[in-house]
DNA sequence: AAACAAAATGTTATAATATTACATTTTATA
DNA sequence: TATAAAATGTAATATTATAACATTTTGTTT
């Protein structure tokens, strides 16, 4: 994500949380930055690390908050496959996502599929089950780097 | 999984096993039946601890290696969002699954729909994505759970 | 503005999950 | 029976995540 549209996302996101009333703060706002800077999906610490850079002797539960309301906002997802966060390509609507990630460079396609939604809806209804949060990850190789691995 | 079951799936990943040309050693059999007589699913530490019956002194790298072994042989399956492992229930053909685990009670329903299936599979041709290893797991509240939580 | 409660953050420690590296033993087979 | 490959033993450590309690900041009431 460009500088310009990160600044478009976290107007979004202040937007979201005053309509929310809650208070995305300098350290969630920080968190928030740095996942939807980086190219691919920044793990806990990862973004630890990072946070060095503009908060003095950060330690894990300051990241694991921020990322815990992220979350809770649906500003970010969570990667249960790669322990990894990444921002949401649509933060305006509630939605359910799916997501292909390239074991391959590491990318992750964000995708709403609605027929998977419909064929998921219908196997809980089937069973009885009620969802309350789908994990619906595909690991494998992105199109990409399927070219780039036959060459 | 009653006892009787327990034999029945050993023997049959026995002779799964044979064909294969690999080996079920005793630490291996001991840890899937392990899982296999567990009513939850069980995370590696739990495997772990229970591991000390048999096996004296166990340390981390006797379980993973055994989960490594039977989850490449399809007689296990990991479930990423909660870090814990379950018997297969369809070991005899390759195939992929989708898992329903309850919050409350723990329970994990193993299901393999066609529908869900298929509409996996087009989006990845509309992504030009190759899965090779789906994780689709249901995190919610199963009909039991919801019947006695509404009482 | 002062008092108070709620929310957020700071800080230390530790729990839970997983892997690396290297030594030894067991097994298959040449 | 010698050998190589596979499996296991063992110690250490890396990685991911949470608990517990102190302090600070913020929003609200008086």
């Amino acid at each position: 994500m460009n500088k310009k549209q990160l600044l478009e996302f976290v107007h979004q996101a202040e937007a979201l949380c005053k309509q929310r009333k809650c208070r995305l703060t300098d350290q969630r706002k920080r968190v928030l930055e740095l996942i939807l800077s980086a190219e691919k999906p920044l793990t806990a610490y990862e973004i630890l690390d990072q946070l060095r850079e503009s908060v003095k002797n950060p330690a894990p539960p300051t990241v694991y908050r921020a990322l815990e309301f992220l979350l809770q906002h649906g500003l970010i997802h969570k990667l249960e496959s790669i322990h990894a966060f990444i921002g949401c390509t649509h933060p305006d609507h509630k939605h359910t996502s799916q997501f292909l990630i390239c074991n391959d460079c590491g990318d992750v396609n964000e995708i709403e599929n609605k027929a998977i939604e419909k064929s998921l809806h219908s196997a809980e209804q089937a069973a009885g089950f009620k969802t309350s949060h789908p994990v619906i990850e595909l690991l494998g190789t992105c199109s990409q780097c399927q070219l780039s691995n036959s060459h």
